[in-house]
DNA sequence: ATTGCACTACGAAGTTAATCGTAGATAAAT
DNA sequence: ATTTATCTACGATTAACTTCGTAGTGCAAT
């Protein structure tokens, strides 16, 4: 389990259509991604051959065109993407990354709601596991 | 009132010096990142440089030595590089973004009753100001 | 005045990312 | 069998970032 680099941008944008549609060929990812932004096929082709050498994704070449899927988890890598910006943006304090979110994003009330009943979960969880 | 590009990586880790230190000298930026990583005194000075020419900072040279000051907010500039994060990362939701952080880091009790207090003034702003 | 120190300026090199064009190969269609 | 369309492979380019060495300048101390 050796570990993998972070994937850059251009990548990342690649791994959340793999991890949303499942194995795709070139083509599919570059028609989802051009209809954001324009992008060459062979952009998208030659982005994903750099992946594979990373291993940030595998293929299947049985057939004549092949097939990409992600190797690496969303939530994983985005836990370690947030963990990093963390560390370069606000030294370390995730929770002074929560509370800038919060503050400056107009977080619907349903939302709020949502963050309020994860944080009582958490208090749960810390009464029930602490030993003293 | 231009845009400013936003700061690279390593910009970000002399502005935080900047930001916490108010103006000072190369020598003083590079003394403090020296304490964190290995660098080299020009480094440090070749940055500050590239960082005056981008508008990122500017420089009192009325003495010999130059005195640096960031122009761009702390506050500011946080808000930015998070508002790409999350795009990037979570396809511009924050709530995600929030979500994933609060799961994984484990938030003190005290990190915890401060956030549910920033929650309920946001959901005091709310039922307040909305008109419906 | 001369020497030495501290600081700035400048340029250069190494790296990584991102993009795309061209060429080659394979299958499909005529 | 030829031609055509579709994919893949590969190389080249461009730009941004990061780093640091060398040279030059001016102040200060002898």
């Amino acid at each position: 389990m050796k570990n993998l680099p972070n994937p850059t941008e251009a990548e990342l944008e690649i791994l959340q259509t793999l991890w949303q549609k499942g194995p795709c060929s070139v083509k599919q990812v570059h028609g989802l991604l051009q209809e954001k932004r324009e992008v060459g096929y062979t952009t998208i082709l030659k982005q994903l051959q750099i992946m594979l050498e990373k291993k940030l994704v595998q293929r299947d070449e049985s057939a004549r065109i092949h097939l990409y899927q992600a190797t690496i988890s969303e939530q994983n890598t985005k836990e370690k993407l947030v963990q990093k910006f963390v560390i370069n943006t606000f030294q370390g304090s995730s929770h002074q990354l929560v509370m800038q979110v919060l503050g400056n994003a107009a977080a619907s009330a349903s939302e709020l709601e949502e963050i309020k009943k994860l944080i009582s979960q958490l208090e749960d969880q810390d009464s029930t596991h602490q030993i003293i």
